[in-house]
DNA sequence: GATGCTGGTGTAAACCTTTTCATAAATCAT
DNA sequence: ATGATTTATGAAAAGGTTTACACCAGCATC
């Protein structure tokens, strides 16, 4: 029992071939009845099991894909992780996890894993392709790929994600419905999402015929930081909005903290709205009215993608939008007027 | 440049064998000086890399750690996992995740990644042996394992974690160095966990001379939900302690939300303490003062000893236990007697 | 001048599968 | 009964490395 059985022991046990036996197992209806069960017997008496590594090296595929995220401790990547796991687990595929925390040198180091064959496909939370695949011709060659929760700004990768602009807009619409005009965005940003979600604000606005006060547009970075700042900057302001809309959930986080700490009584003299309904949105006072990012279901969407691809089946369509649903909670409340 | 290239592609342009190609690249001091220059130059001019799959197979090894967890999406496990993942990576290693859900069957089938040899190691974070493995004989052979978080309860299973009876130590007594002599401990429970942070309380209130009121230690889970039940089968007793010292956070932040409810001002009318300062720790009203686990580090430590067992190093020692530290918010005040 | 090292290299085996191709047996049509 | 087709199996190649072993030249030792 030292070294574990190889198919050859199972071969000679049954009285077969070894390609008897490699059939018996991937191909069974290839096989007459009698000799199947023979083989199966001697697996089960040599607790054979096949070695990956040297299937994988016949056929050139390891089933295995790679996942890069800047940061799989963020409570948004590891929801989608899970549904990333769950659909890849469901089709026989294992995942490998790279955390780049947006460093470029070791974005290139986890491209080891795919020009080594020991990734089939890649799945990138990070917003572009890793540093070393941009560019160049040939260097690496490109494996299918798909882009989660934020779009790659210039290659033509597929993506999959929530709907940033009509989330927002629905956001937006809400407290539009409850008689608030004087609406404040803060975050606005560079990337690709606070683009989208800003637009998003935007339509929403319009729609309803609505000025926006340019001042009412914040820089913000999506942090609880962020969000404390943009308050702090806007209320050396004489004109205040009456609602506040935040790119995300930590940025309405911070404005929440910050409004509270100015003795302000919420959502009585500011409503707040987040995006993403991270974990705690529910455990903050008052509660965090939001938009539900369906995660689990964005890491399922785009594996499943991934994986179709990798069958040679080109998607139906290289865009998968998710709807972000409207989550009631108390931040928000009627205007006052 | 269809197909990548091999190491006899590079061989042949450098003209020398394989082999030397081999040692030029894994065992430099072997090879002189001269010809390694011509490999290299070879090896950038045909953009050769080495094919993983066939090393793993002659090496059997395959340079992976499966990680198995009950969900990586709980923040506590999520942030240990980067730990994980920065030391392996550091060392060449790569991650493969397996969710479980505690699921048997789940965990029965990540094991496959084991015996077909496409990990060399396992970190396991679910608190006992997976399913499959453990009272057979032969059925897989134990790879190196290390058990994080949670220690194995009956194997011998080198183990990684914060010092939990230490911990919860710590917190008791910062409890009653603040006046409180009647504090409870709601989080009694069957999990390895549970017991030894109940046995940190136990010992800190004898440490102390303090009686412990049993009506004091109650069942309850680890869970918001947990932590309010608890405190409502609490209120329908006639003593009431002063202070809440809770299994972990989110109970904690049970308890927060429960006695808000009820009109109670905190902390002036109770204190609660929680264990793990997960992110929301800070968000909550009030902000909860809490024993802070080194996520990072108990990953990073882990990873560590198990590629050092993998070196067929024997650990030192078969249990690392790293200290909670006390963060200091305001969900506890000064008893008022 | 024979002997023994040493450092550098090449040959070929080994790692364990999957899969092509050939062969033999069995089935079918005529 | 013959030839054509199908079905079940085996032999062997291929996949790309690492490494044990053999070899050889150069050099020091006696």
């Amino acid at each position: 029992m030292a070294k574990p059985a190889t198919i050859e022991d199972v071969a000679s046990l049954a009285g077969v071939s070894i390609a008897t036996v490699s059939r018996a197992l991937n191909e069974p209806g290839k096989v007459a009845d009698t000799t199947r069960r023979k083989v199966i017997a001697a697996v089960a008496q040599t607790g054979y099991t096949t070695n990956a590594m040297a299937r994988n090296l016949r056929t050139r595929k390891s089933n295995m894909i790679l996942i890069l995220a800047p940061d799989v401790g963020d409570p948004n990547f590891s929801n989608i992780l899970v549904g990333l796991e769950t659909a890849a687990s469901k089709r026989g595929y294992g995942i490998l996890i790279g955390n780049t925390q947006n460093d470029p040198s070791r974005e290139t180091d986890y491209l080891r894993f795919i020009s080594s064959n020991q990734a089939d496909g890649l799945i990138l939370l990070t917003g572009h392709l890793p540093f070393g695949l941009a560019a160049q011709k040939p260097a690496v060659r490109l494996p299918p790929i798909v882009a989660v929760n934020e779009p790659l700004p210039d290659a033509d990768i597929p993506f999959v994600g929530v709907d940033n602009v009509e989330g927002v807009r629905t956001a937006a619409e809400h407290l539009i419905s409850q008689g608030h005009t004087r609406i404040a965005f803060l975050g606005r940003g560079a990337s690709a999402i606070a683009r989208m979600r800003e637009a998003g604000y935007r339509k929403a606005m319009e729609g309803a015929g609505l000025r926006i006060d340019p001042s009412f547009v914040l820089e913000c970075e999506g942090t609880t930081e962020g969000g404390r700042g943009a308050v702090e900057r806007m209320f050396v302001r004489d004109r205040l909005p009456s609602a506040f809309l935040c790119v995300n959930d930590a940025a309405a986080l911070g404005v929440i903290i910050s409004l509270s700490a100015r003795g302000y009584q919420l959502p009585r003299d500011f409503s707040v709205m987040g995006f993403d309904d991270i974990s705690y949105a529910s455990f903050v006072t008052p509660p965090l009215t939001t938009m539900k990012q369906p995660r689990h279901d964005i890491g399922a969407a785009s594996m499943d993608l991934l994986l179709t691809m990798l069958e040679g089946i080109e998607p139906r369509s290289r865009q998968v939008l998710l709807r972000a649903d409207l989550i009631l909670r108390n931040s928000v409340a009627m205007h006052r007027r």
